[in-house]
RNA sequence: AGCGGGGUGGGGUAGCCAGGUAAUCCCGGCGGGCUCAUAACCCGCAGAUCCGUGGUUCAAAUCCACGCCCCGCUACCA
């Protein structure tokens, strides 16, 4: 049988795990058990993205070398992972050799086949970092609108989108240096030959349609050939020039490394599901499915099968992209604080997986945005987990351990399920298979929660504790009915709550390993083996209170913060009257550390100014100095001095440093 | 600004593509029952002008047009 390879969207070795990144695992995850216990085939690759601009700036501040960085992020998800039941088959990263080896391969097959060229493009440089800088590593002034702006975006003015080199005073953002754009030979991924295969391409693919419509319409309007190389050390090299590929043309193509180490470990073919594939009409198909967030569509749909068909590879047969995550109904936000870090957050707290793994799945459909709420969670599992499928399972193992001493077969010669157990049982096999179909979880969930449901009903309609009294057999039929209903519900709800039903099947001595979905119908002598307990704790009232307020004071911490970036309007500024003053007389404070008190000429007025900055300037050197004063500031005494206004300096690690005019000006002479 | 997705009882959804008695299911609310079960389970009830306006039609949540609102994306952050 062929091997179906599932890939989630890498993560960025950049940053902890957060709940974001589980929106697109834990559904892959379960969807990767369904498969298996379908009797699928299955192959579940990730790994680590370790490359890029943001982890070298982040590395340098640090400081240590990327490298460092990236271990402790990949260690990170690895540990992360495995704590929510995320079990890949192999888990690499891109600062790997083999990943290195085979992204080289990949881009010389591309040059081999002409679809890469080179071309002089001007690009932001900062002098003193000695690096060229992403868009998004430019700050300066939007040219619609004044405000302060991101290289790609006016993201606190007028929100209006720039293009490359729009921006005004471009400065880096990193060290405020200002910007200088130098010329340089980059090379290009000429996208713009795929749109044909594209258009055609895009019509067949499988996925969800949140994915699909978006990039087809992209492919639609307008492609333009694709810069793909960085002028960077960290990464991998291009062959035969000082510069590295770009990020997003090496991480995708972590998905076939992957493959190829986790098939080299398990003695599986990666060229058979990456090369041979399986050709209909004008395109070769590869049985894979790659599970990602809504943020990285174009990448997957669009440049990525360019790629692929560019150096001939088999393509990915269905792109699963999942929707966004809300944090207490706002939009997801680590600078505003509305997160969730699933370690410290959720994990350290002692909540359990198999809860975030339900929330996830069942909250709403995979394509559709999710809410997380720390108060919903506890409902969903105290009121649907816990009540519903936990309680049905409890009473009825409890039942059969206390009553029959967990075995009923010794009062039944002979014994059939009832029909209507049997038909629910099937109709929720039925409905599960159909529903991973379409990547709807959460359908796939209700469904188990449904038979769950129906197991409470008929259980309270039998009344096995009034039979136990009248007609132990009857009785013992019924529970045995109600047993094959809880074998059904572990099979088929151990997907998405492993750690769970592993536990609950020990109480009945079922093996989960090899399980298939078709013995959920298979007549059994299911017995209770050991006492049980209930399958979930609940979440208790104060353990919400105490990560809700957790997460308030981040969101108040976060407030704060963005308060200091505020915008001011003009206006606002206008109210401050700065002007150049002369330095007339200057004399130390006695008693104080770094009082100066000076006299300063604004322009027709002499006034009295007391300013900290002795640590830097002596007296005597200040006098006769041009200096820049806030001259409508309200006055205070400083040690008993009257200051009239304010001294303009740069704060250096609490070393004052003075504005001063770059040219002689007349004392006076308004700043604006 | 452009493009994409969406707006159905308090929350989450089904239905829309193939119009047909005013609408599915889960959670929550209210009332009752049961006691095997983690005050769990079972039954019943209340609650929606299906974002607005106009149009097509015998008939619209469903089709069309315009408007409003929310979310996401826009290639050199990954």
């Amino acid at each position: 049988m062929g091997v179906k390879l599932i890939t989630c969207g890498l993560p960025y070795a950049n940053g902890k795990a957060h709940i974001g990144h589980l929106r697109t695992y834990i559904p892959a995850d379960v969807y990767v058990r369904y498969l298996r216990l379908m009797g699928e085939n299955v192959l579940f690759i990730c790994g680590s993205d370790c490359h890029g601009t943001p982890i070298v700036v982040n590395a340098e501040k640090e400081g240590m070398h990327p490298k460092e960085l990236v271990n402790i992020y990949h260690e990170h998800f690895k540990s992360v992972f495995s704590a929510v039941g995320v079990e890949f088959d192999y888990f690499g990263r891109t600062d790997s050799d083999y990943h290195h080896e085979m992204t080289t391969q990949f881009v010389k097959k591309l040059v081999e086949n002409g679809y890469i060229y080179s071309k002089e493009i001007e690009l932001a440089y900062c002098p003193k970092c000695k690096r060229f800088l992403p868009d998004r590593y430019v700050e300066g002034i939007c040219p619609y609108c004044g405000a302060v702006a991101r290289g790609d975006e006016c993201d606190q003015g007028c929100g209006r989108y720039l293009e490359p080199g729009e921006i005004k005073d471009p400065r880096c953002k990193i060290c405020g240096t200002k910007a200088e754009f130098r010329k340089q030979k980059h090379y290009f991924f000429r996208l713009t030959a795929f749109r044909e295969f594209l258009l055609d391409y895009l019509d067949k693919l499988k996925g969800t349609e949140n994915a699909l419509n978006y990039a087809k319409e992209w492919v639609k309007k307008e492609l333009k050939d694709w810069c793909i190389t960085r002028n960077l050390e960290w990464g991998v090299k291009f062959p035969g020039e000082n510069l590295v590929v770009y990020v997003w043309v090496d991480a995708p193509i972590g998905y076939i490394s992957y493959t190829k180490e986790a098939c080299r470990l398990k003695g599986c073919d990666w060229k058979a599901i990456w090369i041979d594939g399986i050709s209909n009409g004008k395109i070769r198909w590869a049985d894979i499915t790659h599970f990602i967030g809504l943020d990285i569509v174009y990448h997957h749909c669009i440049f990525w099968p360019a790629m692929l068909k560019g150096a001939d590879f088999a393509l990915p047969s269905a792109i699963v992209a999942s929707g966004m995550v809300k944090v207490e109904g706002k939009t997801f936000s680590k600078s505003r604080g509305y997160v969730v870090w699933l370690e410290d957050d959720y994990l350290r707290r002692g909540f359990h997986p198999d809860y975030l793994r339900y929330y996830i799945v069942n909250y709403t459909s995979h394509q559709k945005d999710l809410n997380f709420s720390w108060r919903t969670l506890m409902d969903k599992v105290n009121n649907e987990l816990i009540a519903n499928l936990g309680n049905f399972i409890y009473r009825v193992l409890y039942f059969t351990w206390k009553n029959f001493d967990g075995n009923v077969w010794e009062e039944l010669d002979e014994f059939n399920l009832d029909r209507e157990v049997i038909d629910n049982i099937a109709k929720a096999k039925d409905e599960i298979t159909k529903a991973l179909k379409k990547w709807e979880f959460k359908v796939a969930s209700d469904t188990f929660m449904e038979l769950s449901s129906f197991g409470n009903n008929y259980f309270q309609s039998m009344e096995p504790w009034e039979l136990i009294k009248k007609d132990k057999v009857e009785c013992a039929r019924v529970v045995a009915n109600c047993l094959h209903i809880v074998k059904a519900l572990i099979v088929l709800s151990y997907p998405v709550l492993p750690f769970t039903m592993k536990r609950v099947a020990e109480y009945i001595g079922m093996n989960l390993d090899c399980i298939k979905i078709d013995s959920v119908l298979e007549l059994d002598n299911i017995k209770v083996v050991k006492k049980p307990k209930p399958p979930f704790k609940k979440i208790e009232e104060e353990e919400v209170d105490r990560v809700e307020k957790v997460m308030l004071e981040r969101i108040r911490r976060a407030e704060e913060v963005e308060k200091k970036k505020e915008v001011v309007k003009i206006e606002d500024f206008s109210r401050l009257d700065i002007r150049i003053g002369k330095v007339l007389k200057a004399e130390k404070i006695e008693k104080s550390k770094k009082l100066i008190k000076l006299e300063v000429d604004t322009g027709g007025e002499v006034k009295q100014i007391v300013a900290g900055i002795a640590d830097t300037y002596s007296p005597d050197e200040l006098v006769g100095k041009l200096v820049v004063v806030l001259v409508n500031l309200k006055p205070a005494k400083l040690m008993g001095v009257e200051s009239q206004g304010m001294l303009l300096a740069v704060d250096v690690g609490g070393k004052a440093v003075l504005l001063i005019p770059e040219r002689d000006v007349p004392p006076g002479s308004r700043v604006k």
